[in-house]
RNA sequence: GGCGCCGUCGCCAAGAGGUAAGGCAGAGGUCUGCAAAACCUCCACCCCCGGUUCAAAUCCGGGCGGCGCCUCCA
């Protein structure tokens, strides 16, 4: 498939290794607070990367997307809260692992926490081979990267430091480093901070510091295949973590590095300060889908900015309703037959799609293609052209659809959780049917009414009364 | 000051030299007890000005406008 390489600023042809296994690292969340729809924006992204290159592409996949759980907000936030820093993030991972479900992200194959000991030891020992190496140097009790001994330093973030504005912000313990670029590796600990001998001096490790030895130790000998994140992350996080790998190990850290444009809203950027991040219990109470949010996310390409507001969620849940009801209506197709023509049509909806999602993920090409195959689909059941043996054909194209998209699936199992119990729910459409048959329209419409007000739909059609979550 | 992205219908959004996909909303029609759903029909010379070319939304130059990064960030 071709893949934009942040590396080379170019698409590129990609394909693993001989072993055919794509070994991907994505940075995760930092699990001080609830993870918002802008971050769930880059996991929903890489989750539609990794089952493209699975099911759409037949390789097999290795990922790690860890969680950061020591950092100063984390360690602030568990102290305020009076929790130990290990209990006080494990709350927060169990709502990303909620909202994760919620959004339909395929598990990964590892989750990994900074502060497992395992990893703590992985970076304790990367520690030591830059020192070794001499990338190293102590001040005021932390260990600092020299990035002056990394003459490639800067080839990702493509940073050009002579020409860096004097007022650009800086980091506010500059005094304590020999060079404003460096960066901390290992970070003295405040007394009443987390602190791990694992080095010396002991301290915590640095943000960057976990991501390399994560990578490293979960996905074997470098250089790794994919490395991915938002746009955010290029600096200085993943050029930071290129100078520790390469200069611990010698070797290429990413063969390509994938980063996801930021969402933004009402034209704004996400941030704590302007109260504008949005959570998916957010989105629940406003009465919107996750599924909607999905599918909204992937309306728009990965790599251009995309402005989330209530309308075009709303848009959103509409678009993805015609969808779904789609899927619904095949299964009521009662005419016999196959028609070598509709064969022909979803055979090509399904290379066109195909087609789409490996010119660099293009997934609202990719929408496009199976509304079009639903509109001319749906066209030849009106025109009775669209036989039962016809369907098995047609589901299977859309159950590759959504193995690679993972929307509809997400969106009829909403459907299946209405907010009114079946058994009442299928009593009120009989006893609606029996005022109609009476002729008694006014009672059988105040049924239909109440129920959609009660957040579900009913649709007359010739094979009877249907019901639809709203 | 440096690096980079973007501007396509009321809204969302593909397309990247060959004459504008798709969705939402809207208008008219078919169907319906009425609706809903669905179908049919309609709905754009692509921010502006130059240039290159037989041909430009697409390439080049210059404007105008919006956004991001330059050590908290997905």
């Amino acid at each position: 498939m071709r893949l934009y390489n942040t590396l080379t600023r170019s698409e590129e042809n990609f394909a693993p290794g001989p072993d055919n296994t794509v070994r991907m690292y994505t940075c995760g969340l930092t699990v001080y607070a609830r993870g918002h729809i802008g971050n769930f924006r880059t996991f929903i992204c890489v989750d539609v990367l990794r089952r493209t290159l699975k099911y759409l592409l037949g390789y097999r996949v290795k990922q790690v997307m860890n969680f950061t759980d020591v950092d100063d907000r984390t360690i602030i936030g568990a102290k305020k809260a009076g929790m130990d820093l290990r209990t006080y993030t494990e709350r927060h991972i169990a709502d990303f692992r909620d909202d994760a479900r919620a959004l339909g992200l395929e598990e990964v194959e590892e989750s990994p926490r900074a502060t497992d000991e395992a990893n703590l030891h992985a970076m304790a020992d990367l520690v030591r081979l830059l020192e070794k190496n001499g990338h190293t140097y102590v001040s005021d009790g932390s260990i600092y990267f020299k990035i002056s001994t990394m003459p490639r330093y800067g080839r990702l973030a493509h940073l050009d430091h002579e020409g860096m504005k004097p007022g650009a912000r800086v980091d506010a313990d500059t005094y304590a480093k020999e060079d404003a670029r460096d960066f901390v590796l290992w970070k003295a600990s405040k007394p009443d901070e987390p602190a791990w001998d694992l080095v010396d001096p002991p301290g915590r490790p640095g943000w960057h510091l976990e991501c390399s030895a994560m990578a490293l130790r979960l996905l074997g000998e470098p250089p790794i295949d994919i490395h991915a994140g938002g746009v955010d992350l290029i600096f200085p996080h993943h050029e930071n973590e290129i100078a520790q790998s390469e200069c611990a190990t010698g070797k290429p850290f990413s063969r390509f590095w994938v980063h996801v444009e930021y969402l933004i809203v009402d034209e704004q950027k996400m941030s704590k300060s302007l109260g504008n991040t949005y959570t998916i219990p957010d989105v629940v109470i406003r009465g919107y889908r996750p599924s909607a949010v999905r599918y909204l996310l992937l309306s728009a390409h990965y790599r251009k900015q995309l402005n989330f507001t209530w309308a075009s969620l709303g848009q959103a849940e509409e678009a993805l309703r015609r969808l779904t009801d789609f899927l619904v209506r095949l299964g009521t197709v009662a005419r016999e037959g196959a028609s070598g023509d509709i064969a022909a049509r979803v055979g090509q909806a399904r290379r066109d799609f195909a087609d789409a999602m490996q010119d660099d993920l293009n997934t609202a090409a990719a929408l496009g293609v199976v509304f079009e195959l639903v509109r001319s689909l749906r066209s030849a059941i009106d025109a009775g052209q669209l036989g039962t043996g016809d369907v098995p054909g047609i589901r299977q194209a859309f159950d590759e659809f959504d193995r690679v998209l993972g929307v509809f699936s997400l969106r009829l199992a909403e459907d299946d959780q209405p907010p009114v119990p079946v058994e009442e729910i299928e009593r009120l459409i009989e006893d609606r049917q029996g005022a109609r048959r009476r002729r008694e329209f006014a009672a059988a419409d105040r049924i239909r009414d109440d129920l959609a007000a009660r957040g579900v739909l009913l649709e007359d059609g010739t094979g009877g009364t249907r019901w639809k979550r709203k």
